[in-house]
DNA sequence: GTCATTTATCATGC
DNA sequence: GCATGATAAATGAC
């Protein structure tokens, strides 16, 4: 049994799969709010980690990904950039 | 898998030298991360099983042998203890809290 | 030295 | 076929 818990998260590592619809909308929330110093302290992070259901590593790991592939990119983003930011505008109304 | 990009041929000498230019206008090109071969992954991590920190002698003899810098093996292994604590942490976290067993 | 990060690359999902 | 998450070199703050 040990062997077996072992041997899944020896390839449940470098396995990857995607995150749910809600932690994403979580983390591009979190983003798109942030755009000029999208860096989240280790709190922020870890608060974001128990929303999401991922561990911290993986918030720090879709952080950095999102901020290059942004940066590399701004044009493809836009849309997504405009959805979230009337989402958070309509959610500040209220 | 590859050979000829990254295996360092020239500036076995001196590497990053030049950065001094100090004119306003040089982007210092930051080195272009190339992935190590298989062989070279292979000593570097015999060495670091041996000892996790390792000392400037046998830094500069794995260096030779394996045609990096001592600056790439040093961050080499800098990088390898990083990774060691990550899977500690991330092991410590998949057996915790686990209801088998 | 550690450690968060940048960047390219890898491996997978779909 | 790219999107996406994870990992591997490389840099810089401290």
């Amino acid at each position: 049994a040990v062997m077996i818990l072992r041997s899944r998260f020896l390839d449940a590592r470098r396995k990857r799969r995607n995150f749910s619809k809600q932690a994403t909308e979580v983390l591009n929330e979190y983003f798109y709010s942030h755009l000029s110093n999208p860096y989240p302290s280790e709190e922020a992070k870890e608060e974001l980690a128990k929303q999401c259901g991922i561990t911290v590593s993986q918030v720090s790991n879709w952080f950095g990904n999102k901020r290059i592939r942004y940066k590399k990119n701004i044009g493809k983003f836009q849309e997504e950039a405009n959805l979230y930011a009337m989402k958070t505008a309509l959610g500040a109304r209220q | 898998t590859n050979s000829g990009s990254c295996t360092s041929s020239s500036a076995t000498a001196k590497d990053g030298n030049a950065s001094k230019s100090s004119h306003s206008s040089t982007p210092r090109t930051r080195k272009k991360r190339c992935p190590y071969s298989k062989f070279q992954i292979r000593e570097l991590e015999r060495e670091f099983f041996f000892n996790v920190y390792i000392n400037k002698e046998k830094r500069l003899q794995l260096s030779r042998m394996l045609n990096l810098t001592d600056r790439q093996v040093k961050i080499w292994f800098q990088n390898r203890r990083m990774k060691e604590k990550k899977l500690s942490r991330d092991r410590l976290q998949y057996f915790s809290g686990n209801p088998l067993l």
